[in-house]
DNA sequence: CAGCTCGAAAATGAATGCAAAATTTGATTG
DNA sequence: CAATCAAATTTTGCATTCATTTTCGAGCTG
């Protein structure tokens, strides 16, 4: 009588979990989706670009149909934007988008860091201060881009010291989004803030060592807001130049205007 | 010379937002996803139970081509799990999966609470204080399936008050995933910790009251994290009595044991 | 010559078809 | 009679096909 018990398969695909960014590199389908993606997240289409189907199925050696899942997929996630009957286009990040995403990155790093400073060993914290000096280094050094390179590991470590998978996969998502113009904002930092952001991350560490959540915390949520105005105002300033990026969501990219 | 503007496209789709739980209930696929989703959260199949198919196919009066699409969405969302050749099912929480998820909703609630202490009016505060009395009245009538209702309502006012709409649409998606674990654990509530949440509900509106959002963050936090401890624990003792979920993410569902 | 309409070409959205894998069923054997 | 194994059936994954819709351009009109 064991036909009572319907189902007894285990879970194959472990993959990183519900947050969005899961890392099934088998199914065909996981492929694609981690190849496609990657390619909209390095930029290989231009903000809101089309995102040429017959031609990244040629691309990837595929038919329509397992490309269009992982559009549906991708366009659930944020990254790109399904307009009925007009195909996909690459999502036009809109200022107040812009600041929402990194309000919800600082309430995750906050989380974060909360939850860290339960979980966190002491190895890992001596991991985190090996970092924080060398990125010390290259504040000192003016190495914009190595900076921006460790500061992400730092901000990763504390995710991962949280010991939460779910919360480490939601991160990895938004950070994707944001991620061309969170390191274009970096690099346009002015002197003052990048001080700034230097004596937040004192402050992280420091708060780290003596496990004091509540206070990481706020830390780490006013770190982060302190990255959005930085970034907005970065793109404020672009925008105004060379009319990169558009103020809201409803006005198209102006080319020439 | 307009022919030199590539696209011109105004978003027609402008859904909730990226967080995952968007209500695109226009072109058939939205529809589809939504009605699907539904379909999984209010429990129509058991968990970890086989999606089928060809069933649901029928059912919705589709082909295959944009149920699965739909079905790749809700696994990217969490919902469902995806094996290799052998279909989808629905997602099991773990023990550890629930405590995650909890955890990460008691993050996004205190950012919704610190953001709401910032943007929040004194009509949208007067709606919260009466929903809290009609909630306090429910709380002393012992009516636990209005109380759970309006506890909801009170939470989601918060979250809409922090006037991001990727917070929300994240929170949603959350939300969707532990609807019946955390349903079933309220009306599980001892007593004592009825009476907990109350008291945790009356900090929170006073925080709210006084625009404390550091102070909210935190009670916000920590009422989730006892939101947490409650549900794990009358999950461990359902499934002690009944064997209804499984421990661990490995062990299937033990039907007779 | 600007603006409009109409039609062809292309792209999108969904259905169907087909090969491979898994599940079920039935027969066989120790 | 239980366990095993192999053929048949179902299911899955992807490619292909088909019906709409959109887009682009030529021709017409005022």
């Amino acid at each position: 009588m064991k036909s009572t018990i319907p189902e007894d398969g285990v879970p194959l695909t472990k993959d990183t979990g519900p947050g969005g960014a899961e890392r099934a590199e088998n199914s065909l389908h996981g492929e694609i989706l981690s190849r496609l993606r990657d390619y909209v997240v390095e930029g290989n289409i231009p903000d809101g670009g089309r995102v040429p189907e017959r031609q990244l199925c040629e691309l990837f050696g595929i038919s329509r149909t397992p490309l269009r899942e992982a559009l549906k997929v991708l366009a659930a996630e944020g990254l790109i934007e399904l307009l009925p009957n007009r195909g996909a286009r690459v999502r036009q990040l809109s200022r107040r988008d812009l600041e929402e995403l990194f309000e919800v990155m600082g309430g995750l790093e906050s989380l974060a860091g909360r939850l860290a400073c339960e979980n966190i060993t002491d190895e890992e914290i001596a991991d985190i201060e090996r970092l924080h000096y060398e990125m010390y280094g290259y504040y000192l050094h003016r190495d914009m881009h190595n900076y921006f390179l460790v500061n992400q590991r730092i901000h990763e470590k504390i995710v991962a010291a949280s010991r939460n998978e779910t919360l480490r996969a939601t991160y990895v998502n938004f950070a994707g989004r944001i991620r061309r113009v969170r390191y274009s904002a970096n690099f346009a930092r002015k002197r003052q803030r990048w001080a700034e952001a230097m004596r937040e991350h004192e402050a992280i560490l420091d708060a780290l060592r003596r496990r004091a959540g509540s206070e990481l915390s706020d830390i780490l949520f006013h770190h982060l807001r302190n990255k959005r105005t930085a970034a907005v105002e970065h793109l404020a300033e672009t925008e105004n130049g060379t009319a990169a990026a558009p103020l809201d969501g409803t006005s198209p990219p102006i080319v020439n205007a």
